[in-house]
DNA sequence: TTCGCTGCAAAGGTTTTGCATCGGA
DNA sequence: TCCGATGCAAAACCTTTGCAGCGAA
Protein backbone atom coordinates (compact mmCIF):
# COMPACT_ATOMS: atom_id res chain seq x y z
CA UNK A 1 0.00 0.00 0.00
CA UNK A 2 1.60 3.85 -0.90
CA UNK A 3 1.66 5.63 2.08
CA UNK A 4 -0.39 8.69 1.82
CA UNK A 5 2.54 11.32 1.27
CA UNK A 6 2.19 15.45 0.66
CA UNK A 7 3.11 16.40 -2.77
CA UNK A 8 6.70 17.05 -1.73
CA UNK A 9 7.68 13.69 -0.49
CA UNK A 10 5.41 12.13 -2.91
CA UNK A 11 7.71 13.45 -5.14
CA UNK A 12 10.98 12.60 -3.69
CA UNK A 13 9.52 8.92 -3.49
CA UNK A 14 8.66 8.65 -6.86
CA UNK A 15 12.91 10.02 -7.70
CA UNK A 16 14.16 7.92 -5.28
CA UNK A 17 11.89 4.32 -6.82
CA UNK A 18 13.58 5.80 -10.23
CA UNK A 19 16.86 6.34 -9.28
CA UNK A 20 16.89 10.00 -10.00
CA UNK A 21 17.87 13.00 -8.62
CA UNK A 22 14.46 15.31 -6.86
CA UNK A 23 15.80 18.92 -8.03
CA UNK A 24 13.38 21.52 -7.44
CA UNK A 25 13.35 22.16 -11.42
CA UNK A 26 12.04 18.44 -11.50
CA UNK A 27 9.53 19.00 -9.42
CA UNK A 28 8.15 22.11 -10.97
CA UNK A 29 8.35 20.33 -14.66
CA UNK A 30 6.43 17.16 -12.81
CA UNK A 31 3.86 19.20 -11.44
CA UNK A 32 3.04 21.34 -14.40
CA UNK A 33 2.79 18.90 -16.71
CA UNK A 34 0.69 16.82 -14.04
CA UNK A 35 -1.76 19.88 -13.68
CA UNK A 36 -2.04 20.07 -17.28
CA UNK A 37 -5.23 18.86 -19.68
CA UNK A 38 -3.63 19.14 -22.18
CA UNK A 39 -0.06 17.77 -24.48
CA UNK A 40 2.15 20.53 -23.73
CA UNK A 41 5.20 20.97 -25.91
CA UNK A 42 8.64 22.39 -24.10
CA UNK A 43 8.06 25.58 -25.30
CA UNK A 44 5.10 26.10 -23.88
CA UNK A 45 6.34 24.17 -20.70
CA UNK A 46 8.85 26.02 -20.22
CA UNK A 47 6.68 29.40 -20.12
CA UNK A 48 4.32 27.63 -17.31
CA UNK A 49 7.39 26.47 -15.57
CA UNK A 50 9.16 29.96 -15.31
CA UNK A 51 6.28 31.15 -13.23
CA UNK A 52 7.78 29.24 -10.47
CA UNK A 53 11.84 29.01 -11.78
CA UNK A 54 12.27 32.00 -13.77
CA UNK A 55 16.20 31.22 -14.79
CA UNK A 56 14.80 27.77 -15.45
CA UNK A 57 16.29 26.92 -19.32
CA UNK A 58 14.55 25.58 -22.09
CA UNK A 59 17.16 22.61 -22.50
CA UNK A 60 16.42 21.48 -18.55
CA UNK A 61 12.95 21.39 -19.78
CA UNK A 62 13.92 19.16 -22.58
CA UNK A 63 16.40 17.63 -20.45
CA UNK A 64 13.66 16.75 -17.85
CA UNK A 65 10.96 15.56 -20.35
CA UNK A 66 13.30 12.84 -21.60
CA UNK A 67 13.70 11.57 -18.28
CA UNK A 68 10.75 11.52 -17.01
CA UNK A 69 9.82 9.54 -20.66
CA UNK A 70 12.48 7.36 -20.33
CA UNK A 71 11.34 6.33 -16.18
CA UNK A 72 8.21 5.07 -18.33
CA UNK A 73 6.18 7.89 -16.26
CA UNK A 74 4.86 9.85 -19.69
CA UNK A 75 4.87 9.16 -23.39
CA UNK A 76 5.24 11.36 -26.30
CA UNK A 77 1.80 12.17 -27.14
CA UNK A 78 3.04 13.35 -31.23
CA UNK A 79 3.39 10.13 -32.38
CA UNK A 80 6.79 9.70 -34.63
CA UNK A 81 7.64 13.36 -34.77
CA UNK A 82 10.44 14.54 -36.66
CA UNK A 83 10.12 15.09 -40.68
CA UNK A 84 7.06 15.57 -42.48
CA UNK A 85 6.35 11.86 -44.72
CA UNK A 86 4.32 12.00 -47.51
CA UNK A 87 1.48 9.67 -48.07
CA UNK A 88 -0.33 9.55 -51.62
CA UNK A 89 -2.59 6.87 -50.96
CA UNK A 90 -5.72 8.65 -50.50
CA UNK A 91 -8.43 5.38 -50.07
CA UNK A 92 -8.95 5.08 -45.88
CA UNK A 93 -6.06 3.20 -44.71
CA UNK A 94 -4.16 2.62 -41.62
CA UNK A 95 -0.65 2.83 -40.64
CA UNK A 96 2.21 0.73 -39.26
CA UNK A 97 4.83 2.87 -37.82
CA UNK A 98 8.42 1.49 -36.34
CA UNK A 99 9.09 2.78 -33.27
CA UNK A 100 13.03 2.26 -33.86
CA UNK A 101 12.89 3.69 -37.77
CA UNK A 102 10.03 6.02 -38.14
CA UNK A 103 9.37 3.90 -41.17
CA UNK A 104 5.76 3.74 -41.99
CA UNK A 105 3.74 0.97 -44.01
CA UNK A 106 0.04 1.27 -45.08
CA UNK A 107 -2.36 -1.68 -44.16
CA UNK A 108 -5.88 -1.38 -45.45
CA UNK A 109 -9.20 -0.32 -44.04
CA UNK A 110 -10.34 -3.70 -43.71
CA UNK A 111 -13.95 -2.84 -43.53
CA UNK A 112 -12.91 -1.45 -40.27
CA UNK A 113 -15.18 2.01 -40.14
CA UNK A 114 -13.27 3.83 -37.11
CA UNK A 115 -15.52 7.08 -37.09
CA UNK A 116 -18.30 4.01 -36.60
CA UNK A 117 -16.58 2.86 -33.24
CA UNK A 118 -16.11 6.35 -32.42
CA UNK A 119 -19.73 7.26 -32.92
CA UNK A 120 -20.29 9.55 -29.45
CA UNK A 121 -17.58 11.46 -29.92
CA UNK A 122 -17.56 14.86 -28.04
CA UNK A 123 -20.49 16.57 -30.47
CA UNK A 124 -18.19 20.21 -30.09
CA UNK A 125 -15.50 18.24 -32.36
CA UNK A 126 -16.04 18.47 -35.75
CA UNK A 127 -14.21 14.92 -36.83
CA UNK A 128 -13.27 14.46 -40.17
CA UNK A 129 -10.69 11.38 -40.38
CA UNK A 130 -9.47 8.77 -37.91
CA UNK A 131 -6.83 7.08 -38.41
CA UNK A 132 -5.28 3.72 -36.49
CA UNK A 133 -1.55 4.21 -35.89
CA UNK A 134 -0.27 0.72 -34.92
CA UNK A 135 3.04 1.10 -33.21
CA UNK A 136 5.59 -1.36 -32.94
CA UNK A 137 9.02 -2.96 -34.14
CA UNK A 138 9.35 -3.87 -38.08
CA UNK A 139 11.17 -6.65 -39.49
CA UNK A 140 13.81 -4.94 -40.37
CA UNK A 141 14.77 -3.84 -37.13
CA UNK A 142 13.47 -7.05 -35.41
CA UNK A 143 16.79 -8.73 -37.13
CA UNK A 144 18.99 -5.50 -36.97
CA UNK A 145 18.84 -4.76 -32.88
CA UNK A 146 21.35 -6.46 -30.70
CA UNK B 1 -14.63 9.00 -68.92
CA UNK B 2 -10.88 10.00 -68.28
CA UNK B 3 -9.13 9.36 -71.50
CA UNK B 4 -6.48 7.10 -71.90
CA UNK B 5 -3.24 9.13 -71.65
CA UNK B 6 0.24 8.45 -71.47
CA UNK B 7 2.12 9.33 -68.48
CA UNK B 8 3.33 12.69 -69.96
CA UNK B 9 0.11 13.87 -70.79
CA UNK B 10 -2.24 12.76 -67.79
CA UNK B 11 0.54 14.67 -65.74
CA UNK B 12 -0.63 17.80 -68.01
CA UNK B 13 -3.56 16.77 -67.54
CA UNK B 14 -3.91 16.56 -64.03
CA UNK B 15 -1.98 19.89 -63.39
CA UNK B 16 -4.43 21.64 -65.83
CA UNK B 17 -7.41 20.50 -63.47
CA UNK B 18 -5.57 21.75 -60.34
CA UNK B 19 -4.46 25.16 -62.10
CA UNK B 20 -1.01 24.96 -61.36
CA UNK B 21 1.85 24.77 -63.82
CA UNK B 22 3.60 21.43 -65.00
CA UNK B 23 6.58 21.82 -65.00
CA UNK B 24 9.08 18.80 -65.09
CA UNK B 25 10.75 19.23 -61.61
CA UNK B 26 6.69 18.60 -60.67
CA UNK B 27 6.70 15.93 -62.91
CA UNK B 28 9.62 14.00 -61.58
CA UNK B 29 8.53 14.85 -57.64
CA UNK B 30 5.00 13.39 -58.44
CA UNK B 31 6.30 10.48 -60.46
CA UNK B 32 9.02 9.69 -57.74
CA UNK B 33 6.36 9.52 -54.70
CA UNK B 34 3.80 7.35 -56.56
CA UNK B 35 6.08 5.06 -57.44
CA UNK B 36 7.02 4.55 -53.64
CA UNK B 37 5.48 1.98 -51.30
CA UNK B 38 6.95 4.18 -47.85
CA UNK B 39 6.32 7.58 -46.99
CA UNK B 40 9.59 9.41 -48.07
CA UNK B 41 10.86 12.77 -46.13
CA UNK B 42 11.29 15.23 -48.31
CA UNK B 43 15.30 14.54 -48.06
CA UNK B 44 14.54 10.80 -49.50
CA UNK B 45 12.11 12.22 -52.16
CA UNK B 46 15.06 14.51 -52.91
CA UNK B 47 17.78 12.28 -53.40
CA UNK B 48 15.80 9.90 -55.39
CA UNK B 49 14.64 12.88 -57.59
CA UNK B 50 18.06 14.10 -58.24
CA UNK B 51 18.89 10.78 -60.34
CA UNK B 52 16.80 12.31 -62.54
CA UNK B 53 17.03 15.95 -62.18
CA UNK B 54 20.87 16.79 -60.19
CA UNK B 55 20.35 19.95 -59.80
CA UNK B 56 16.76 20.00 -58.02
CA UNK B 57 17.19 21.94 -54.89
CA UNK B 58 15.69 20.51 -51.57
CA UNK B 59 13.58 24.06 -51.63
CA UNK B 60 11.23 22.88 -54.43
CA UNK B 61 10.60 19.54 -53.09
CA UNK B 62 9.24 21.15 -49.95
CA UNK B 63 7.60 23.48 -52.54
CA UNK B 64 6.38 20.73 -54.52
CA UNK B 65 5.36 18.72 -51.47
CA UNK B 66 3.27 21.64 -50.08
CA UNK B 67 1.54 22.03 -53.67
CA UNK B 68 0.66 18.96 -53.96
CA UNK B 69 -1.05 18.44 -50.80
CA UNK B 70 -2.65 21.83 -50.80
CA UNK B 71 -4.30 20.84 -54.07
CA UNK B 72 -5.63 17.61 -52.07
CA UNK B 73 -3.42 14.55 -54.02
CA UNK B 74 -1.66 13.45 -51.36
CA UNK B 75 -1.82 13.62 -47.58
CA UNK B 76 0.46 14.01 -44.83
CA UNK B 77 1.52 10.40 -43.21
CA UNK B 78 2.98 11.94 -40.31
CA UNK B 79 0.11 13.26 -38.14
CA UNK B 80 0.75 16.61 -36.08
CA UNK B 81 4.81 16.89 -36.91
CA UNK B 82 6.29 19.84 -35.08
CA UNK B 83 7.44 19.99 -31.45
CA UNK B 84 7.06 17.10 -29.09
CA UNK B 85 4.20 16.51 -26.96
CA UNK B 86 4.12 15.54 -23.60
CA UNK B 87 1.71 12.94 -22.54
CA UNK B 88 0.95 12.10 -18.95
CA UNK B 89 -1.51 10.02 -19.26
CA UNK B 90 -0.95 6.17 -19.34
CA UNK B 91 -4.63 4.74 -19.27
CA UNK B 92 -4.88 3.59 -22.97
CA UNK B 93 -6.65 6.71 -24.84
CA UNK B 94 -7.38 8.10 -27.96
CA UNK B 95 -6.49 11.72 -29.01
CA UNK B 96 -8.62 14.41 -30.68
CA UNK B 97 -6.16 16.28 -32.81
CA UNK B 98 -7.18 19.60 -34.31
CA UNK B 99 -5.86 20.31 -37.53
CA UNK B 100 -5.71 23.82 -37.37
CA UNK B 101 -4.31 24.58 -34.07
CA UNK B 102 -2.28 20.94 -33.29
CA UNK B 103 -4.33 20.81 -29.92
CA UNK B 104 -4.25 17.37 -28.85
CA UNK B 105 -7.31 15.97 -25.97
CA UNK B 106 -7.75 12.72 -24.94
CA UNK B 107 -10.83 10.76 -25.36
CA UNK B 108 -11.07 7.42 -22.91
CA UNK B 109 -10.77 4.31 -24.94
CA UNK B 110 -14.32 3.37 -24.03
CA UNK B 111 -13.64 -0.24 -24.60
CA UNK B 112 -12.67 -0.38 -27.77
CA UNK B 113 -9.80 -2.31 -27.96
CA UNK B 114 -8.17 -1.94 -31.16
CA UNK B 115 -5.31 -4.67 -31.15
CA UNK B 116 -8.06 -6.97 -31.28
CA UNK B 117 -9.87 -5.29 -34.63
CA UNK B 118 -6.63 -5.68 -35.83
CA UNK B 119 -5.79 -8.93 -35.03
CA UNK B 120 -4.76 -9.95 -38.29
CA UNK B 121 -1.54 -7.71 -38.95
CA UNK B 122 1.43 -8.82 -41.20
CA UNK B 123 3.00 -11.55 -38.42
CA UNK B 124 5.94 -10.07 -39.58
CA UNK B 125 5.43 -6.96 -37.44
CA UNK B 126 5.56 -6.77 -33.77
CA UNK B 127 2.67 -4.42 -32.31
CA UNK B 128 2.88 -3.21 -28.95
CA UNK B 129 0.36 -0.57 -29.46
CA UNK B 130 -2.83 1.02 -31.62
CA UNK B 131 -3.71 4.31 -31.05
CA UNK B 132 -6.53 6.11 -33.06
CA UNK B 133 -6.03 9.67 -33.50
CA UNK B 134 -9.27 11.37 -34.67
CA UNK B 135 -8.40 14.29 -37.05
CA UNK B 136 -10.75 17.26 -37.30
CA UNK B 137 -11.11 20.63 -35.84
CA UNK B 138 -11.71 21.66 -32.24
CA UNK B 139 -14.58 23.96 -30.81
CA UNK B 140 -11.94 26.93 -30.29
CA UNK B 141 -11.11 26.72 -34.21
CA UNK B 142 -14.58 26.52 -35.30
CA UNK B 143 -15.14 29.62 -33.97
CA UNK B 144 -12.27 31.30 -34.80
CA UNK B 145 -12.28 30.60 -38.48
CA UNK B 146 -13.16 32.92 -40.99
C1' DT C 1 32.57 15.04 -1.10
C1' DT C 2 30.87 13.13 -5.11
C1' DC C 3 28.38 12.62 -9.00
C1' DG C 4 24.48 13.85 -11.39
C1' DC C 5 21.94 18.04 -12.90
C1' DT C 6 21.51 22.72 -14.58
C1' DG C 7 22.31 26.74 -17.53
C1' DC C 8 24.42 28.57 -21.29
C1' DA C 9 25.84 28.70 -25.78
C1' DA C 10 26.83 26.45 -29.86
C1' DA C 11 25.68 23.13 -33.19
C1' DG C 12 22.62 19.96 -35.71
C1' DG C 13 18.55 18.92 -38.24
C1' DT C 14 14.24 20.37 -40.52
C1' DT C 15 11.44 23.74 -42.82
C1' DT C 16 10.34 28.30 -44.59
C1' DT C 17 11.26 32.52 -46.96
C1' DG C 18 13.09 36.38 -50.03
C1' DC C 19 14.69 37.33 -54.20
C1' DA C 20 16.80 37.12 -58.76
C1' DT C 21 16.31 34.35 -62.70
C1' DC C 22 14.14 30.89 -65.56
C1' DG C 23 10.63 28.69 -68.21
C1' DG C 24 5.68 27.06 -69.07
C1' DA C 25 1.37 28.72 -70.97
C1' DT D 1 5.33 38.17 -72.98
C1' DC D 2 3.85 37.36 -68.34
C1' DC D 3 3.37 35.33 -64.20
C1' DG D 4 4.33 31.55 -61.61
C1' DA D 5 8.13 28.21 -60.40
C1' DT D 6 12.87 27.30 -59.38
C1' DG D 7 17.46 27.63 -57.05
C1' DC D 8 20.17 29.60 -53.81
C1' DA D 9 21.22 31.33 -49.51
C1' DA D 10 19.75 33.03 -45.30
C1' DA D 11 16.77 32.71 -41.59
C1' DA D 12 13.55 30.49 -38.53
C1' DC D 13 12.34 26.84 -35.79
C1' DC D 14 12.99 22.73 -32.92
C1' DT D 15 16.11 19.78 -30.48
C1' DT D 16 20.50 18.03 -28.88
C1' DT D 17 25.06 18.47 -27.00
C1' DG D 18 29.47 19.95 -24.50
C1' DC D 19 31.08 21.84 -20.68
C1' DA D 20 31.83 24.57 -16.46
C1' DG D 21 29.80 25.19 -12.21
C1' DC D 22 26.06 24.04 -8.88
C1' DG D 23 23.46 21.34 -5.68
C1' DA D 24 21.24 16.83 -4.03
C1' DA D 25 22.46 12.84 -1.58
Amino acid sequence: MTPNLDSLSAFRHLCRQHGIAATHQRQAVYECVMESNDHPTPELLHERVRRRIPMISLATIYKCVHTFMRIGLWKEASLHHGPVRVDPNLRPHHHLVCRMCGSMTDISHSGVDLLRIFGKLPRRFRADTVVAEILGTCVDCQIRRR
